[in-house]
DNA sequence: CTTAATCCCATAGGTTATGTAGGGTTATGT
DNA sequence: ACATAACCCTACATAACCTATGGGATTAAG
């Protein structure tokens, strides 16, 4: 299940997206267009800031702006940076790949399937936005 | 993220599909197999049961076994028992579908996205234990 | 210089999910 | 009777998730 926050974010980015060009767009104004908590969306502008999908600017007139164009930016980078892997195990995540030591990754069958599941879910969410 | 239920389900379910038609399997020969809480896996083959894809038999001799044919058991059928939904949104979900309320299900994008991830998940899932 | 707008940061609370563990009850075959 | 095994209830520790609060730092504009 896709959480609250990555939820957000999308709406947030489509939002930035459209304002692509016109200067930093401030969090009030994202939140006249998409109903929701002012200061959740906040922790989650900054956690994608950290991440240099987003920068901001302080201040008066400032505000949040794509450090890309809008074609670069997936569904995909924003679940990662939010939510974690895609991948249903972390034994088969690209990038958070960690080792499982109660299944032997080579002959185990979950993760055959999982790294099925992983890649037939990315082709949708690369996507651009 | 699969939670460590449908793990242990997924390879319980395995060793059980081996042990077809061989009367019931106990927890405990399970377990033999693949090194996990005994007490978790009690709880985990109760709601397999419960929703009828086991069947049980107390005393000696007993075990739990498959109600229909391994080919008939897929690992769909274990996670939206044991985790939920398979779509990352309720909203798009065919067996616990929900309307939401922040997205109007029409013009959200997000869902619509949601909704391949959704078929391209179960395109794999599908598939026979 | 002052003010208002805005990002920034830390913390805390409530809720739910997750994984584990203990103890006791009931049914069954020998 | 006895041993085996499923069944059921409770509780707990940890983490994740979502929201809320209060303040601090920075900038633009008047």
């Amino acid at each position: 299940m896709l959480s609250k926050k990555s939820q957000y974010a999308f709406r947030a980015l489509t939002t930035l997206a459209r304002n692509e060009g016109k200067g930093p767009l401030p969090i009030s104004k994202i939140v006249k267009e998409h109903p929701m908590s002012v200061k959740f969306l906040e922790t989650i502008l900054l956690e994608l800031r950290k991440n240099d999908l987003l920068g901001s600017k302080k201040g008066k007139g400032g505000g949040y702006f794509l450090l890309r164009p809008p074609e670069e930016i997936s569904l995909a980078q924003i679940i990662r940076i939010l939510d974690g892997p895609i991948a249903p195990l972390k034994c088969v995540s690209l990038n958070f790949y960690e080792r499982c030591d109660d299944c032997n990754e080579v002959s185990c069958g979950l993760n055959k399937l999982m790294a099925e599941v992983r890649d037939a879910k990315l082709k949708v969410l690369v996507k651009r936005l």
